[in-house]
DNA sequence: AAAATTCATATCTAATGGATATGGCAATGG
DNA sequence: CCATTGCCATATCCATTAGATATGAATTTT
């Protein structure tokens, strides 16, 4: 049995004649008796009846019609799909983040709009630590990732740079230094006898940069030694609940400033080497999904509109 | 696009190995290759990631691959479904049953039976007198009809006899003839003076046989002036309880016993003649619907067990 | 570096889908 | 009632194409 006959068939069924049936599907009268005879032979089953003036339906036959055009239209519906999905507009997505990389404006964007171009494909974002997402885009349990640190490139993966932005000092607001107005700024050097707490095991995120500025600064920040505290929940909220608590300092990105938490003042970083954080996408090298490439595509376009500025 | 070709594809994309899937399929791999090829070429979609060591599904590959099984599937469905309307298992059956038909015990068993064998048949019920069902078989409202009428044979019609069971009185409980024990007989010529109640117009159901039983006994049954009664509502229900209301006697088929109006009693008939009461099915002429087809063999299976005794 | 694995390409063969010609049968119409 | 017409079936032939064979190219394994 091939889809021909099915065509064939709903054609005779529809005209109830031979001859017209093969005039409309563009052949001649014999060779479409044939295959409806071919058909019935395989099925074993009677679906027209032989009538002077054309032909009819059996009851099997009726039953047949519908069928064949439920599996017709079915097949459609499998091409359609299938076409969507090679455009990337269908399938699983599933996208990393950091506890800081949602606060910048281009994340929220860049997944709105890829949701409304791609409304058939099931994205679900997951949080961990840049170099958790390296880990598990290799182990294919993510396929692409915002990330942070630096980590990560080669090794089968891509990371691509998207945007640079300078870090902010979160203070305590209790802080002498967040008395001022906050559009003060602070010098990298007013700083140097600062707790310092820094979130997440070094490699990760800001951890480096932090202690890099510091030290373009001309001094080595004093980390704030706080227990296994470092190991569990190494989430920006976190840490800023602790300078919020009093007990250090911390740089964040500027974008997280949009987060207002009781007892923690920002204030801008002043001095010829500021402290920046970047943002970065990491996916697999030779990630054939379409999903993923037309997800990157999105990100790429918000970034160039950061880039802009 | 043919069913081949989605077989094929299923296949490789099961094997992810182009070689073993025509093996499996029986072939060899050059033409699997072409064919695959050429699928590709038609939805204009890459299906296969070709590698060193086989090939590997993208994402539109495993959206096809998992609706193309679907369709197959649905196919498969088509089939059956269409071999089971052929053996008449499948479909739609109107059956028309007169008013007393229903009481004789073939009627429901031989649609019980009918329904149990055949399930998926949907099957209505439509009550009308018998020369109202011959109209309806002719202009195809209704499938068979269990008729009592000589009626309606030929022009296109096909009347099988069924059985044939003896009538009985039925009389007020208040007559005279009711006094006597249940089991009495009552002689035809004993009722040549009572008004007699008859369903439905001339040529329809009884009222012949009852006119042709008395005539034979040797009287014209005088029959009672019921004004526009006779017209609406001509069922046996609204007969027998003009007969318990006490306007006149009537006679129904045996089978009627087993319906204990307030009222009315039921005697049997003795004598050389007594009249009788025919059951028999209609169908059009030539009908080829396999359901019908199949009903009317349950019919008769059911009336070969009543013919026995 | 050689061998093996696997898919792609090129060419050829054979099966079969479809065309042409014709026959048979029933309905239609003088 | 016979001739005509309309349609489907059968028989034969041709052309397309699915599939076989042989070979090449690329990569992986030994």
């Amino acid at each position: 049995m091939e889809l021909r006959h099915l065509r064939y068939f709903i054609a005779v069924a529809e005209e109830l004649h031979i001859t017209r049936a093969a005039e409309r599907l563009g052949m001649q009268q014999p060779p479409l008796s044939q295959q409806i005879k071919t058909i019935e032979l395989e099925l074993d089953v009677q679906l027209f009846l032989r009538k002077a003036r054309g032909v009819e339906l059996t009851d099997a036959g009726r039953a047949f019609l519908e069928e064949a055009r439920a599996t017709l239209k079915h097949l459609d519906r499998a091409f359609e799909t299938t076409r969507r999905a090679s455009r990337g507009e269908q399938g699983r997505l599933c996208v990393g983040v950091t506890s800081t990389t949602p606060f910048h404006p281009l994340v929220p964007r860049a997944i709105r709009a890829f949701r409304e171009a791609c409304p058939m494909v099931s994205l679900t974002l997951e949080e961990c630590l840049s170099n958790e997402s390296v880990d598990r885009l290799r182990n294919e349990q993510m396929d692409v990732a915002f990330i942070r640190a630096n980590s990560g490139d080669g090794h089968g993966l891509v990371v691509t740079f998207l945007l640079e932005e300078l870090m902010v000092v979160a203070l305590p607001s209790a802080h002498i230094l967040a008395q001022s107005k906050p559009e003060t700024t602070v010098s990298l050097e007013r700083l140097a006898s600062e707790t310092f707490i820094l979130y997440g095991p070094p490699g990760t995120g800001m951890y480096d940069s932090t202690i890099a500025a510091c030290q373009a600064a001309g001094f080595s920040p004093r980390i704030g030694n706080l227990g296994a505290s470092t190991q569990l929940a190494p989430r920006i909220t976190s840490t800023l609940s602790l300078v919020g608590a009093g007990l250090g300092i911390t740089f964040v990105p500027w974008s997280l400033q949009r987060m207002n938490m009781e007892g923690v003042a920002y204030r801008a970083i002043k001095g010829p080497i500021r402290p920046k954080a970047t943002l970065k996408l990491a996916s697999r090298r030779g990630d054939q999904s379409a999903v993923v490439k037309q997800f990157i595509n999105f990100v790429r376009k918000e970034a160039k509109d950061f880039a802009a500025r």
